[in-house]
Formats: C-alpha cells, structure tokens, sequence
DNA sequence: CATCTTATGTATAATTTTATTCATAAGATT
DNA sequence: AATCTTATGAATAAAATTATACATAAGATG
C-alpha cells in the first residue's frame, strides 16, 4: 500500500534527520565526511541524502574539494528551504526580521518600544509584525522553523522567562514561550541579548575558537561566554554578569543596582557620561561619550581610557577564572577602539599568569548593530538542528507536507 | 564457521557497547531504560544486555523499582568486572591504589616522594608498584581498564602534559602518558588534583548539581568547575586559577609567583602561617595552621576569619562570572568549618546580586584526603564509558578475552 | 487466592541496513 | 588523449534489526 495514499512520488525521509543534522551542524560537508560521521552504510546514506535533496532540505553547492581524483562534492543546507522569524527588543525600538537558514535577512520591520510597555501588548505587536514577514517569506521560503527573541535582560534561557530585576517592567517570570507558542506553534526561544551577541562572534568571525569571552561594553556593561564551542549560562542564566563585580575604595560610586564601586559604576556608558555631565559636556548615555571621543575631547578620551583598565581589571578577573583563548570587546564604547583596548590589554597582561595569556587574544568585535538578532538566529538553528531534536523538527515537516486528506475528514 | 574458532560458548558483543555506555553512565538502569534510551527493539536490548550479563560486564542488583505490576530489576556496572590503577602525587608522598570500577580501593599503596624528583625516575617507581597493585587486582578484576594520575600542579588535560610553571621540578611538558603507556598499553589520564576533588565532589556528593564551583584552600588556594554537568578546563586548562586573583593595596604582600596582593598571598595557608610566624607562633603550612586553630588560639582563629573574607571576595567575583549553583570549599583549611566558611558567605552574599545568590547554596567539603584518587577514578570511567569512546574499550577487551592463535602463529 | 498490572523472554516474519561487486563520473597527471 | 585516482550510483545477496504476537514472571490489590 501507499504510504501517502495517493501517487505523489513525495521521497522518503524516515531516519534523514541524522544526516540532516550532520550537514546543518557542521559535522560533515561531503559524502564521504557523512559516511564517516554517520557510520552508516553508502546505500543507506545515498538513499536518506537524495530524500534531503528532493524535499530541498539540502542542496549540493558548485564548491568542490579536491581529493587526488574525481573532485569531492561539497554539501550545504538549503538556505531557502525554510525561514525562521527573529526580533531584538532594544531599549526604544524592536528590530524583527525574517530569516532564511544562511542566516540571513528576507525581510525586516521595526516597531517603536519603551521600557515600561509591558509583554501582553508588547507580544502582541510583535505577533502582528512576525505575521506580515511570515506572509512574505513563506512564498520563497516554505517551512517556517521557529522563532527567536532576543532581550536586553536577564533570562532564564530554558523557561524562556526573564528572571530578576530588568530595565523592562513587568516581564518578570511573563510566560513569552508560551504567549507566541499559542500564536504562532512553532519552537520559541528566549534569550538575553549579549549571549546572543556572544553567539554571533562565536559562530560568525570565531567558529575555531572554542573557549571566549565576549564584553559588551556599552550603556551597561555584560559579557558572554563560550566554554568548549558552547554558550555557558549558569545555573539560573545569569553567568557573565561582570558589570556588578565590585572594586571598593574611598571614593566608590553608587551603581544603578544600589551598591557601591560595582565596574558599572566606573566604567560603564551611563557612568562615563555622569562623569562627563559633571565637566559640563551633554552626554548621557554609551552614544553620546563616543561622540565626543570621536570628536576628540580630551577629558572624554581620559575617561574612556580610565574605563578600559577599570573594566581590564574585571577581565582579567575572568580570564583567570574562565581562561578563554580569546577575548572580543564588542558594544557601543568598543568604537572608541584603541582608547578602549589598550587599557583593557594593560590590565589583564599584567594580572594575570602568564600561562593563561599566553595564547590569549584581546581583539575589539567588527560587530555591526544587529549582531544579537543574528544571534538569535543562530540560536535557533543550533537548537533545532542538533541531534537531538531533529527528529522531532522532521516530524513537524512531514505532517505539514503532506496534510492527509482522511485525518482532516475524521 | 564459528568466528571464535572454537566452541567456547562466548556471547557476541557486537555493539553492545552502546547498551554498557548507558548503564554506567547512568543514563539507564533498568531493561525498560535502556529500550527508551537507545532507541533500539526489545530483542536487540535483551540480546545484547545478555551478552553483558554473560561476559560479567553488566550485573543485576538486587534493588528493584516499583512499577504498578512486576517491579523493574536494576542494572548496574559490575565494579568487579575491572579495574584502573591510580595514583596521587603530593608534595611529600605518592598515594597509590587499585580501584574496583564502583570506584573503591582494592589494594594500595605509597611511597616517597620530592618535588625535586624527576619525572623519569617518578614514573618508573610508580610503574613498579603499579605492576605489583594490578598483579592483585587482576586476580578477582579480570580486565584491566587504565590508569589516571593527579598532579598537584597545572596540567593541559588534552595532553596530558604539565605546563607552566609549577611545584614539581623538570616535570613542565614532559610526555607522562607517553611514558606509561610505553609499559602499560593502556589508556593515560593525567589531570590536577584540584579539578580531580571536583569531579569527586560532583560524582560523590552533589550528583544532581551541574554548576558548581569548588574551591580547595590548603597551603595555595585554586578551584575547579563544573559547568552543566562537565569539568570546565579553559582553553589550556587553567580554569579556575583564583589564587593569584589580585586585590590592591597599600600593604599588598608579596606572593610566590612574584606579584603582590594576590588571595593567596593574603589567605593561602602559607601566607596565614607566614603571618602566625611573625606573631611567634610555629607555623609552616596549612595543617599547622588547623592545629593552632583547634588550640583556640585567638590569633589563628581571627587570621583564618580574615582569610574567609578575602576568600569570599574572590569567590564571589568567581559567582558573578559562572553563576553556580554551589560553592563546595575543601582542601586543608576547611577543617576550619565556620570560621572559615562564615566571612566567605558574609562576602558572596554582600557583593554578588540576588539573582546569582538566590538559588546559591556555600557549603564545607567531607571529603577526605584522598578525594582526588577517587576523582581520578572517576574520570578514567566517565571517559572510557563515554558513548564516543566505548567501542574503542569493547574492541580491547574482545582482542583480549579471545586471543586468537592463529594471528600470534602468524 | 484470584486478579490486575507491568516486566521480561522468545519465536516468527517483515523490514531495514549492510557488504560486495560492478559500473560510471570527473578532474589531475603524463 | 590515455591513464590514474577518487567520487558516486546501483544491483544483489547477506546480515542485522524490528514489529508482532504470545507466553511467563512477579509483586500489588482486594
């Protein structure tokens, strides 16, 4: 009998996902690498790879490999087969795009945000904007995959809540997985921005580099870490929380987190600007102090300096504990560039041992502003891709291809 | 034909590695377990647990868990199947022992040791009396797993190798598991003693906490983390390196690696019984300080309360950064129980913010002296029983339950 | 004790996967 | 152009694995 029930020649795909995975992931980009990561058989590999390519799942690219005799094809995910939705939720606006499995951007939006609107409303709108790019990109890009949020918060990343104290009111412990789930029922992921970010360098301009430390340094100050090729979050998602380590002297400043000496408070954008406001510059936040460096202010140069071995010394704090291969200065005050770096260099050269910096880089990000949406999408796809999970993403698309006419009758 | 050669009744084992895999790493424990955790049809489970079963690898306990009808029966690693040969190196004695694979001492023995002696002569006086532990063991524990060693002193785990500047003399980049492996044949794990007390911790004690910190305070101060389940080593496995965590001040002492004010040069035992000596007490090191202690000498007891705080300010740097959901403190002096235990929580929870200190729990170590022999047995098992490398340990012990007469004919 | 529930073993046929072999493809080398 | 190498596909039989069905085991329940 016909699985399908009717004569569709659809290919099947039992037991693909594996191999699937294996392509998305990395694992393996030929033929051959799938053989030998699979271990599976040529037949049965030959047999799962042409369902992949029939469906459009995966796609043989014109790159071949050489190999002393006939060349290697080499094997991609199909970036059009599908797209996934992402949004970024600043402090004034909410960036949303469609993406496609490169990651790269389809289609975008933006919608106006304040601090103080809460998630019902907030969710809502972003509901109305991923429904008009779902409607755009499903024509080119058939299945959607999920969606990814990235917030300016801490998240507890596996209930997909904001947890503790936020600048976004009322989002605390809000169920946004399951306020989306019930819109969209595609996998939702939640995640705060910086490890997003962190995702980003990680997966994008360092995927060899398996042990970083990623410093956000803008209004705020945060980092992100990838411990052996993973994002590491602590127990409740709040690891890298270095903006509130404190360093305590006479003259210690009062954080916004109500401690006193907290690395913010010296060195963060808002704390720079306070300093600058008190010299009678107008600035108040990360965007206004850059503007002045690069306007070549000598007290604003001064400061930002100061702020690079304030935070060199957090650094190198973490290097010591985490001891990374590589650490990226990303964030608004990172366009301050040397001003910045050299500070930070300073300080975690001279702090730490010498075996931790021996093979230790400390490089500014050439991270554009939408790096955490990215993120986000890669996000995703790691999540879903892994193999763990494929099966049930296979499932998913089986039952949406081919919609069987007696179950929808019964 | 039959492939053993003879009628010798040997179950096949073929593949049955993954089914051992999931019994000693915990990931099953009963028939019914390993169906759902392998994926595989019930006859395949049965016939390959009965090959286990047969061979003595796998045993059934006599535990069983209700069910509603018949109770499940639990499996379990026979610890009598095998066993690894371990050894502590100290600064004054090598600990050696044989190990069962629950993992319990079977036999054991030590001998002298300097940090002046070499690893050349080190390593073939450890090889001698590990050929006379495991001429023991091999008599009631058939097969011979491997060998792990725990170095007080930095180690690159990948290379099983010393690195940096360290306590033992001419041991830097040595190829220790080259050289033992030159007489054993069998796997080498070498790894510092401060992250092997921590796999012991996490595998003994806390088994359900997958982020924690673990701090050792004896004559030096370091740490070891586990992050979601798994040692966290650093790109060059100098993770956890708080000792030499600076904090700056007028009266910064001097420290052994040179530089002033680090936390071990205010708090490490040495620099406590440095302190004691200058106030006329007798004391060299970390168990003279406990002693002077449990004479209630005022002045020991506030110099180990002050060495609390400094301990917690570092420890607290190290929450904000891994965000654990455990700080187990070990090592020498935290026979000191709440004097010293007392300014580190006063100071973690002081300092770090209430999303990282909610969930946090600070706790004394009960771990004995030789935590890290146990820690290294566990990581020998951890590894070897690991889904990637299992069938590498089937293969071995096939090769060497059957050697074939013919290929030693040819 | 009879009955219920779930655990566990085994025989059979159906299905999936593999090993093996042969054939063709496609660039590199001579 | 002839030849070499490795990539890739396909056909066949052999082997492994599964689904299914049936049978027994063993404690809990009433």
């Amino acid at each position: 009998m016909d699985k399908t029930g009717e004569g569709h020649e659809l290919p099947a795909l039992d037991n693909a996902g594996g191999i699937l995975s294996l392509i998305a992931t990395g694992a393996a980009s030929s033929r051959a690498e799938l053989l030998q990561a699979s271990g599976l058989s040529r037949v049965t590999v030959t047999q799962r790879l042409n369902a992949l390519l029939a469906c459009g799942w995966v796609r043989e690219t014109e790159k071949t490999l050489p190999s002393g005799g006939r060349p290697t094809r080499v094997l991609a995910v199909n970036a059009m087969a599908g797209f996934m939705l992402v949004a970024n939720i600043g402090e004034t606006h909410i960036h949303l795009a469609a993406m496609d499995l490169t990651p790269a951007v389809i289609d975008q939006a933006t919608i106006p945000f304040g601090v103080s609107d809460g998630p019902e409303s907030t969710l809502e709108r972003i509901g109305d904007a991923f429904a008009a790019l779902a409607l755009t990109a499903q024509k080119t890009h058939p299945f959607f995959l999920g969606i990814s949020l990235s917030l300016p918060t801490p998240v507890d990343f596996k209930r997909g809540r904001v947890v503790g104290p936020s600048v976004l009111h009322g989002w605390d412990e809000f169920d946004i997985i399951g306020r989306l789930l019930a819109r969209f029922k595609v996998n939702v992921y939640v995640e705060n921005d910086v490890n997003l970010m962190t995702i980003y360098e990680y997966r994008r301009n360092f995927p060899d580099v398996d042990d970083m430390l990623f410093v956000k340094v803008g209004t705020g100050i945060g980092s992100g870490m990838i411990a052996g090729g993973r994002i590491f979050r602590g127990a409740q998602g709040a690891a890298g929380d270095i903006g509130h380590i404190q360093f305590l002297s006479d003259d210690a400043p009062l954080c916004r987190c109500g401690k006193f000496g907290c690395v913010e408070a010296r060195a963060a954008g808002w704390a720079i600007a306070r300093d600058l406001s008190a010299r009678g510059f107008k600035a108040e936040n990360a965007r206004d102090v850059i503007d002045l460096v690069e306007q070549q202010k000598p007290e604003a140069i001064m400061l930002l300096r100061a702020a690079g071995r304030t935070i060199g010394e957090v650094i190198s704090d973490a290097v010591s504990i985490i001891n990374p291969s590589l650490v990226v200065v990303g964030g608004t005050l990172a366009r301050g560039g040397e001003f910045l770096l050299s500070g930070i260099r300073e300080l975690v050269y001279q702090r730490c041992l010498p075996l931790a910096t021996r093979d230790l880089s400390i490089v500014l990000s050439a991270s554009r502003e939408d790096s955490a949406m990215f993120g986000a999408a890669y996000l995703l796809l790691e999540d879903m891709f892994s193999p763990t999970k494929i099966d049930r993403l296979m499932q998913r698309f089986l039952r949406e291809r081919a919609p069987s006419p007696y179950l929808s009758a019964v």
